[in-house]
DNA sequence: CCGCTTAATGTCAGTTACTGACATTGCAAA
DNA sequence: TTTGCAATGTCAGTAACTGACATTAAGCGG
């Protein structure tokens, strides 16, 4: 490893972090980014593509647990379950982190541009999904609805969390997922 | 109107696509755009906020259409439903303009750039539609996913039909608001 | 201890998206 | 015709990125 063994990539990461919320995403240039981690503004754009992606480099991790989970769960009921489930089993380390991702989702959410990233990331997310239910053997069209749905739900239920953490993660997939299965049986359907 | 009465704005949209299909979205300028369009580089962004919205214009139809068709729907059944016929209510005018969407379509999908914005849309449009639902009475959190949950069968029919135009799209919407329904009917679901 | 290799960084010039300030043009109403 | 205004032109400037090439410093064999 030359020059600096500490990565450049991460302080990278910490000053563009501090930054914006000192000063706004858009009034913060990638020099200057790259002057408080201590490198040269070409070396900012070597860790990252472009000035959006600082803000996403955990989302590796995410992705992989997620979709470690839907290949690895028991096998029962359906493709929407198989994700309930797998989006429970992250939970308790989304809620660990939750100091950190809370101000920065507040930034991503007053930035445009963040929010566009930030979408495309949940489309990843989804396509990811869509793949590992492919694998498990569910049908292409029924897999892809099922990988659409389940991050829909999963975005509005960190959304509603970010705003309110009282009640817990898991709890709160609980909910959505029941919510909707009610969504989805429009009629009367009596009880019993 | 000053100077040009043939609005410059539609001869930027038309600059725009003929170009981006001819050379790719990334190896055209805005200057290119703006000279084949007979106007200035400055004009250009003084129709469109960037160089992406260009192929974003008539977005608006599509929202209002919407819209306007989930609030002055018959009042029956579920919020799915409610969009499930607003979806279908659009379909015509969606298969008429496919020569014009379909290549647009293409383009957007082989270039990142323009999913981004594309989803950015979507999101927008979730929100319309949301806020469409919440006027009719429905609950925040039920208006929310249910439009988050349709506007994510409307992208995955588009989608399809944009592959594939054989089915109709009204068929294609019954077809995957059902797939909804057997999706979040966990168990055992004996034929007949 | 020394030179060699090489990955990470620095340097620099260039393109392009976008913006603000100000001047100019041409239709339209008075 | 004159005047007002909306659209456009002109120009200078910022900042995100990119390619080409030089430089540094760890690690390694000698």
């Amino acid at each position: 490893m030359p020059r600096n063994p500490d990565h450049a990539r991460h302080r990278l990461q910490e000053a563009a972090l501090a930054l914006f919320h000192e000063h706004g995403y858009d009034r913060t240039t990638a020099a200057e980014i790259a002057a408080r981690a201590g490198v040269t503004e070409r070396t900012f754009f070597r860790h990252f593509p472009d000035k959006r992606e600082v803000l996403f480099g955990g989302q590796g991790n995410l992705e992989a647990a997620l979709t470690a989970a839907v290949t690895g769960l028991p096998d029962d009921g359906t493709p929407l379950d198989l994700l309930h489930r797998a989006f429970r089993s992250v939970a308790p380390t989304l809620e660990s982190k939750r100091h950190f991702s809370a101000p920065r989702q507040a930034l991503i959410d007053r930035t445009p541009a963040l929010k566009e990233r930030e979408l495309a990331k949940i489309q990843s997310l989804t396509a990811l999904l869509t793949g590992a239910l492919a694998d498990r053997g569910v049908p292409a069209a029924r897999a892809r609805l099922a990988a659409q749905v389940g991050t829909a739900i999963f975005a509005i239920v960190m959304d509603t969390w970010f705003a309110d953490p009282a009640k817990p993660l898991a709890e709160a997939f609980d909910a959505a997922f029941a919510d909707l299965a009610d969504l989805s049986q429009p009629f009367a359907r009596p009880p019993a």
